[in-house]
DNA sequence: TGGTTCATTCCGCAGTGCGAAACCAAATTC
DNA sequence: GAATTTGGTTTCGCACTGCGGAATGAACCA
């Protein structure tokens, strides 16, 4: 099955923005489904009041499609219309669907109480994630009790290419396909490129020679962190990815590299055998 | 705006299952954008593995493009197809959705604490919510330290109908709104309709006279629960509700109808007025 | 009053999305 | 191992949806 239509590669469906026209003309693609979710992506946490130009302009849609967009999508109740400066929002309906989704993760009792084993251990907050194009998506989260820090809740987004866990997922994949994500990375980054092209090759290195790999301050000032992948097939598909992270001057790069790194990497291995147990 | 097509009642739009044909034709509402929205809200914690042909049933549309639909939806990332038993589940990009409908709402920063101080000195649960269709969907929610009850998180469907969060709701809703909901679950609770109204129409009457209304072991079995709603604009649209509740053993009907249904009510009046004043 | 900026609505047309039915594949049963 | 069942996918021709450029409307501003 599945003979999938254009640059398709293990659903690394571009990150766009500009969805380039279909060029092939796939038959089973529903393309104003796939238009709609487009401008319920365009929200984000920082970007959470946007008028229908400003959709427009985020999805390259064109005004009179936003418009039925949006008005089908508020009829829905997954958005709301705030009259006072006429621009929408994300409404509760649009929670109710990614909830369902946490629930459904048997991976995520499983890993809990590790994570939060080695949080307490590390002082620090360890994460688990998923890829969605060029974020991750945090699917669990502990903290250790004394060191409440960045409070990133789950579903929260994180780039991919400067942090841990990222590099941890893009080290672990096959060549082709981190090559084609890197692609889409380096044309968004323009200027920093180089210097994150250097990250990931170093991520790359680092997981061959000690099953983990670090991002020390390059994604926040003053934060460390070590990533583990977990590929869960072999196909790639099903990935997903650990970190555990703390501010700088609660964790030692020192201690980062040769204590909780490996800690780090046993813990995904425990989780991974107790998943194929079940 | 908005001349709204069909049934639309304050976007009381329907909870089937059914969609009964597009009575009025509404050149504006995209139909094929709500039908892939509505595969989506088919999975549920419960039933979180579902096939085309279980899709198929559970909303009405037919097999072929239910086909359509989940090939779509799995192309962006929103479901992912499970080779093993050809089904699918919730993907990780559902949840990124609902996480940015969460961020931006700031009704949960300005009560959260207020809702805490509730949950500490009652032993009990509060929560926050805001009406999808005929659930409840919790947008915040505080315990107790030393209470680690039933555990619903954020983002969790609770019925509308036999809770006390539920009932606070419709019961502060206009007359003619309120009606159209309970012809709603009138037929879909059949058999356990009069009890339900019964239920309901307490409520009317306890939030008239004391301000709160109460859901004794009508949701769940040795829950109790208090729950008050806050209209925020007149035309009973952004409406919420809170609700404070624990395990009966926990909590006498006594404390809960003379102390904490009264704090909750001005818990709510305060959260209002902050929200006013901003 | 004329110039901006945005949203909504019009309207004719292209082509998408539809869905009954045919087709397949895998698992069961006889 | 043929026949049935159960689900998923694909076909195919057509209706009508959804499209989008352009016109219209509504605020706001100078």
């Amino acid at each position: 099955m599945s003979k999938v239509a254009g640059s398709n590669l293990a659903t690394a469906y571009e990150p766009w923005s500009a969805r380039t026209r279909p060029p092939v003309r796939d038959r089973k693609f529903v393309e104003s489904l796939a238009r709609g979710l487009e401008v319920l992506r365009a929200f984000s946490p920082t970007e959470n009041l946007l008028g229908n130009q400003e959709i427009s302009s985020r999805t390259n849609l064109p005004k009179a499609t936003v418009s039925r967009l949006t008005y089908t999508l508020t009829q829905l109740g997954y958005l709301t219309h705030v009259e006072r400066l006429s621009k929408y929002q994300l409404a509760p309906a649009a929670l109710s669907i990614g909830y369902s989704a946490l629930a459904n993760m048997q991976i995520r009792q499983i890993a809990r109480p590790l994570m939060q084993e080695l949080a307490d251990y590390a002082h620090a907050s360890v994460a688990l994630g998923s890829r969605d194009r060029l974020n991750l998506i945090y699917i669990e989260h502990c903290r250790s009790k004394e060191a409440p820090m960045l409070r990133l809740d789950l579903g929260s987004r994180i780039p991919i290419a400067t942090t841990a866990m990222g590099r941890a997922l893009l080290a672990a994949m096959p060549e082709k396909e981190r090559g084609f994500l890197m692609g889409h990375i380096a044309r968004r980054e323009g200027e920093r490129w180089p210097k994150i092209r250097a990250g990931i090759e170093r991520a790359v290195e680092d997981l061959s020679t000690r099953g983990f790999v670090l991002s020390v301050g390059e994604w926040q000032q003053d934060i460390v962190a070590a990533g583990v992948p977990m590929m869960l097939a072999k196909d790639g598909s099903a990935s997903f990815a650990f970190n555990c992270g703390a501010p700088a001057f609660r964790l030692s790069r020192d201690k980062l590299e040769n204590d909780v790194g490996p800690r780090l990497v046993n813990m995904a291995r425990d989780v991974e055998a107790a998943l194929n147990g079940q």
